[in-house]
DNA sequence: CAAGGATTGTTATAGAGTAACATACTTGGT
DNA sequence: ACCAAGTATGTTACTCTATAACAATCCTTG
């Protein structure tokens, strides 16, 4: 327990919002796709906090923030693009998306899902990539991607779980 | 590139499900559970091959094997059960479900699977499992679970694609 | 064999994602 | 400025995955 990721801990939260708007549209800009009002919308939507949003979630919040109606294909196709410039990842195991704090390196994606609060992490662990696909050489196995997910509790629930076990 | 899994070479796959149901009846009576006669032949459907199956494909297997129709609660009941006493697994990218080949001791699922034919292995790299939750544990995270998958190309495939390459 | 729990059947519905086609918006060439 | 082609969005309908709720059935175990 070292160097605590800064979603665990309280944080002026705009800067993650902030920060992540606008190395969105220097990287969108840089490779010459088009980060639209509706795109940048969604990743502004999904970055609200550091919990992972499902498709329909993102979809009310769009329908709400709008007045007017919002279909599926409307927030998936946005959620397609952000995915595809590496903005957003998708969590498997929740069928929902968080935003990349560091979409302008390629990376495989590593992710703390905390069960209690469902606030995911999404750890920088070259090592670990490393280590993966070496045992996947081992069984001779060509890799291509990979995805890891982990659940348990972060470092912020535990604290809250042992001050209301020393209450109670 | 050392012990290539049985999945990817040519085996009398007869003797895979026979081991699997074997061990499955064996541990379900230790344990006091019922592997019915449902479950039974679900688990048996499941280790038909070594690609994972949906849960639709499932129920129209069940379907088509009995005459009477199916519905999804039936066989996602079953799943649940083979799930909780860890015969098989859940494959979240896929949504689909393996049998495990090492249900006796618990542990954290590794696979690797195949892009072209869908093969799905289990890895078994305790160092792999060390290695990740050392990861989360320096984030200040108390793992529970963690799920792995690794897309790519079977040594099997690679191998197809070879001799194609040769021959066109 | 009766009572209680576990299992399965049945119906309906929720949740996640996509296909297909229509409309609108950009952009580059003339 | 205008048109054509490509890109993006709107709209409708549908598929696939999964679960809720309740009824019927099947084990046990006293």
């Amino acid at each position: 327990m070292e160097k605590t990721p800064l979603a665990y801990s309280h944080h002026n939260h705009s800067h993650c919002i902030k920060d992540a708007m606008v190395s969105a549209r220097h990287l969108c800009e840089s490779r010459g796709v088009r980060l639209t009002a509706l795109r940048e919308q969604v990743l502004e939507l999904i970055w609200q906090n550091h919990k992972p949003l499902g498709a329909y979630t993102l979809m009310e919040m769009l329908a709400s923030a709008s007045t007017r109606r919002v279909a599926p294909p409307t927030v998936y196709r946005a959620l397609d693009f952000l995915l595809e410039q590496g903005l957003v990842h998708r969590i498997n195991g929740l069928n929902a998306f968080i935003g990349c704090p560091s979409p302008e390196k390629k990376h495989q994606s590593h992710f703390l899902i905390c069960r209690l609060c469902d606030t995911a992490v999404e750890l920088d662990n070259n090592k670990l990539t490393q280590d993966i696909q070496s045992s996947a050489k081992d069984a001779g196995f060509v890799v291509e991607t990979h995805s890891l997910e982990v659940m348990g509790v972060c470092p912020a629930c535990t604290g809250k779980a042992h001050k209301e076990g020393r209450a109670s």
